[in-house]
DNA sequence: TAATAGCACTCTTTGGTTGAGAGTGCTAAA
DNA sequence: TTTAGCACTCTCAACCAAAGAGTGCTATTA
């Protein structure tokens, strides 16, 4: 498609572009980088760039800047040449900066996503796990008002669910400790989904020895398991205050609008799920029609049931991907290993 | 200090500029308000007002805008002579709006937030009672790795508190069970504030009688009360998307930042505590330097214990008190009621 | 034949000028 | 005490001109 010189030259174009944010010359090109070309050969190949939608001219008289398409084709390159090196002594810092928090791993991610946004200058976000992945450790019920019930779900993976559910009589707590005990002899070890798929027949089938309690209490259970079925269990945004500095009113709103409704999390995790390591989303049209001129960097992480959630970052198209792209890919590893171990 | 037509003219031109946001020249007040009195006579007027400090020119050739002093004397005057009054439609919308929610007391404060800011159309904020004046109502321990124990506290309030904790020995959750009893005819009816200061001396009296586990939880209890008196049980903030239409970009910055370290909540919940009902701050310099041109409208409400949290918007200082204050006062009311019964 | 020097052309940017308009303060009169 | 009249000040928008940047095209060169 694109031959060596052509390459270079678009390379030397959107790096420069990046650097500088400004559209650039052909004359500038020269002087900065040693092809050994004239500005007359430089705008040829401009030219043909141009026509195969690389790069664009914000107006006649004015250098060029890289389109979509472009960016795109940029990256890709830098993956390829495996060009991407994270700094050491940037490594360290972020290691130590994540390595000092405590044990509860929803505060682990926080602390990542946190240093990750002081590192990179934009948002950070992080998306935890599909709880319906969770495996369950432990479930216990709390006497919390007279007809009121708090139903604590522990899961393997370290996160703590809290859910309130109201039932038609009173039981003591006594009895609802009974009931836990049960259940979590029955759902021990399981997955949200697994239990999901199989609350309906194989506890129907039990119904028998158990007394009225239980089955009432199994009947709740199966009210918080069945409900929201992709509700995350936390979400992690970092940085906020970043976006100004690199977005406009516009775009402010429209993050801050898809950050409040859960949506676009969801929007998210299923665009990533599947997928390994670290990816790029260039303009993120495809995620929130409004964000044409946003870019991602996000690469997923795994914590140690290897059930994955995601990390990353949301900045502006011209960002300097050689630095971000490792950044955020040794985070999500770093987040990966301590995850692991907890 | 300010005779009745000097009084009259402020606030013509403070209400003119809140509706239209341009100064506001001689000629202007003239036509809108039926004053009889020619332009040159309120200008006289203004050059004294101007001269006390309430209102100011951007400009030679320009009108009148209000100061700080001038907005906190109209809104001084407004609440004085009781214009103030919610629209009654208005009135039962919200109302509606914010019943319809479940029970949990978190998730009433947040609709209630929502809702304020999808009718005041700035950032709607809530401040949560103060962790340290909540009701105990339960504690249970709730065995999570080995080493690790799940402390779960409930207050009569309404809220929950998750906390891991990590213990030298290994522990059964039989005897978890037990010590979560012990605790919980100790503790039970408590606010957390008295914990903390009973629990060194009253139990080590007890210590004789209590044997080596219940005596390590008790320890592992302080160490969750006294940790962070101030920690905030929950906090909410709705209609950040609502932000760009009146800040500047330094000035979202700015709140950003302040919402993401809850420094700012803290604050806040220091200069209102102690005081009822509405309250205006006019440019909030006293509470965030850097947000001198903003205002905030907030009010007090009270759970079924008499812990009361805070609630309220944060605007442009140009904004229409005269609407808003009702309706954060109003609000605030029914927030008090729907958890005064649930 | 590919690369380049030269050149006319286009478009943005900047600074300066100008006139209209808005609103004032002051003064003198009612 | 109020007001009409008026000169004054300042902003704002429009317009213009010159400078500058970068281009595409063409003729020339290695």
């Amino acid at each position: 498609m694109l031959d060596e010189r052509r390459k270079k030259i678009l390379c030397a174009i959107i790096q420069s572009h990046i650097d500088l944010n400004i559209p650039i010359g052909s004359f500038f090109i020269t002087q900065k980088f040693p092809v050994d070309l004239s500005p007359a050969t430089i705008r040829n190949t401009m030219a043909k760039l141009e026509e195969l939608g690389y790069i664009t001219q914000p107006h006649t008289s004015a250098g060029r800047i890289p389109t979509e398409k472009g960016y795109k084709f940029y990256v890709n390159t830098l993956i390829e040449e495996q060009t991407l090196s994270i700094n050491s002594e940037l490594s360290n810092e972020l290691d130590n900066n994540v390595l000092i928090t405590g044990r509860d791993n929803s505060k682990i991610v926080k602390k990542a996503t946190e240093t990750l946004s002081l590192y990179s200058h934009y948002l950070a976000i992080a998306i935890p796990p599909k709880t319906e992945d969770m495996t369950i450790k432990h479930i216990k019920f709390i006497k919390y008002e007279e007809k009121k019930v708090l139903a604590v779900i522990v899961s393997e993976e370290g996160t703590i669910n809290n859910k309130i559910i109201e039932i038609d009589k009173i039981y003591s707590q006594k009895q609802l400790d009974k009931a836990s005990s049960y259940l979590n002899s029955k759902f021990h070890g399981l997955t949200i989904k697994k239990v999901r798929d199989r609350i309906t027949d194989q506890l129907y089938r039990d119904k028998i020895v158990c007394d009225q309690l239980v089955e009432n209490l199994i009947a709740l259970c199966k009210e918080i398991i069945m409900e929201e079925p992709h509700k995350l269990a936390f979400d992690v945004f970092s940085g906020t205050s970043n976006l100004p500095d690199f977005a406009t009113m516009k775009q402010i709103k429209e993050i801050l609008k898809a950050i409040e409704d859960k949506q676009f999390m969801l929007k998210l995790l299923h665009q990533i799920s599947g997928t390994q390591g670290t990816q790029v989303f260039v303009g993120m049209e495809n995620i929130i029609p409004s964000l044409q001129e946003l870019s991602m960097v996000i690469s997923t992480y795994k914590d140690k049931k290897f059930v994955s959630g995601a990390i990353g970052i949301i900045g502006p198209t011209r960002m300097n991907y050689q630095k971000l792209i490792p950044l955020v890919d040794h985070t999500a590893r770093v987040l990966t290993r301590l995850l692991s171990v907890s």
